[in-house]
DNA sequence: GCGACATGATGAATCCAATTCATAGTTTTC
DNA sequence: GAAAACTATGAATTGGATTCATCATGTCGC
């Protein structure tokens, strides 16, 4: 048995129409056509769909079952053709957002805010996840925009900038290294150092700062959560690096010092790698647009 | 944008199968025809609905969006089918029965008890409303069965006999009619007639007994409900004739007397008509048989 | 009842879309 | 790096759907 939407758009013009020739006319078609059509379906389906004892053919009992079907199911086509409608237009769409740096958090909640306001329609979501292998996930379109602050040339990807930032070394006011009014590599010899658990290639502490130094921190210790860290760095169990819109919240509390690392040029850009045919899209161009704009002004407060 | 249910169905296999290849086994049919199908749905709605950067090709989020309608309307599908397979194997149908005789409910109720437990998927009603054209909406399909006293030889219509039922008179036991052993249609001069609301060539007492003998009751009082009736009758506001199946519940009620008309030998015969090639249908004829023996085995307690 | 009209059915011819076949171009895997 | 797996593509073919012309039947007004 062999149904098709065909089928279900015909039986239900029939009804609707109430009879052959006036539906014929209602889906661009002959009244053989549909005649044709309706002896096909129910040669397919072994019973008479309709009465043909009057005039007016109407539906039997059976074809009442089907034409129930057809209510239910034709309006839920039509909705996906819509959205289909809607997505070539622009307006609708998929936002997945993978983010390589941990602390990022803090400021794409906001702008993930302002811009769902925006594009109800975009279907949002952040990955931490498989932060791991974002690019070959971009590409594969398991996520749709990464966090980034690495740009590699790939074939496919654009990278998007997003703003600049300092890694900025931050320590108890209790901590010796409170005095200095800037901080050294060497200051990190005999430091606990928490850091995000990501490899040491990933931290901006570790490529901008240490490795080229030869500096081995004390220890170090993965913390997952940028609130956990403040809290340990606040009660003195280590230091910390981060980027400095994380340090914002904290800069006027008595308990925290910040200091730029070394001479503080160090500067990092963020970048929002997209496929190369998403970046031009509406929404992700006003995403871009927020990303640019709207960790600056947090970052003035 | 004219989708089809082959491509809701290409577009599952694909899914499932993870591959065009597998998914070309799935349907019995070939990769080359899956391809060509997927590029013509893509066409259709103007994007990609699979993501080719890897090898076995994946679900893009707009495709996914259409897999989630597909999941939605083809187990419809499957279940509008499986009724149309339980409807031609006669497990399935509609019993939609139109009564004549009000005083039918009696007997039927009983008998549709017993069916609907045989046969759970039939779709059983009584219409008592459109009793009046009660054949053509036989012939019509708008009903499936039609409870009648009065066969008439029609073109497309059977009928099937049920029983065999004895119009009775009865009264209260203070009626003076209570002391004659039979009632002749002179009895009825004096009283007043209690009847089903319907035209009088519908009605036993007149066809079988007071017509025949231009008697004219004194009074006739059309009511609805044969409780009513009954408790009229009882209360000696009236005297009534009604099948004796209906006697049955007040014939050891010491309220009521009730007798026979004339020598007792007027008999009718119910009948069930229905369409022709119903008759025979595996539903129909069991309740055919119920209602041949049921109200039988009824009328003896 | 009797035409006139409307409606659906039917058969043959035609058309068009979907499939197949054969093959090429990828990516993945070992 | 070669083999295997997978998908794309173009031409040929097929087969189901549509059209056209016409017939059959039901409906409605007088």
């Amino acid at each position: 048995m062999y149904l098709e939407l065909r089928h279900f758009r015909a039986l239900r013009a029939i009804q609707q129409a109430g009879g052959l020739a006036r539906a014929a006319d209602l889906l661009n078609t002959t009244q053989s056509a549909l005649s044709h059509q309706v002896a096909g379906i129910e040669d397919q389906v072994g019973m008479a769909l309709f009465v043909r004892r009057s005039k007016p053919m109407r539906l039997s009992a059976a074809g009442i079952r089907m034409l129930r079907v057809a209510d239910r199911i034709l309006p839920e086509i039509a909705a996906l053709e819509e959205e289909f409608r809607a997505l070539s237009a622009g307006k609708t769409g998929r936002l997945h957002i993978a983010i390589q740096c941990h602390a990022c958090f803090d400021w794409l909640f906001p702008v993930l805010e302002l811009f769902r306001h925006a594009w109800p329609e975009v279907d949002v979501d952040i990955r931490a996840g498989l932060a791991f292998d974002a690019f070959p996930a971009l590409l594969r379109e398991e996520v749709d925009l990464v966090i980034s602050s690495n740009p590699e040339p790939l074939p496919g990807i654009t990278f998007n900038p997003l703003f600049d930032y300092h890694p900025t070394f931050i320590a108890s006011a209790q901590n010796p290294l409170a005095h200095k009014p800037r901080i050294e590599p060497e200051d990190f010899r005999d430091q606990t150092l928490i850091t995000y658990p990501v490899s040491r290639d990933k931290l901006d502490i570790f490529t901008e700062f240490l490795t080229e130094a030869r500096v081995e921190p004390r220890a170090q210790r993965p913390v997952e959560l940028t609130a956990v860290i403040l809290m340990l760095v606040g009660s003195n169990r280590g230091v910390s690096v981060l980027p400095d819109w994380v340090i914002r919240d904290v800069k006027s509390n008595a308990d925290y010092v910040t200091r730029p690392l070394g001479d503080g040029t160090i500067t990092k850009r963020l970048f929002a790698a997209t496929r190369d045919e998403d970046a031009a899209r509406p929404f992700m161009a006003h995403f871009l647009r927020l990303g640019r704009s709207e960790p600056v002004k947090l970052q003035r407060g």
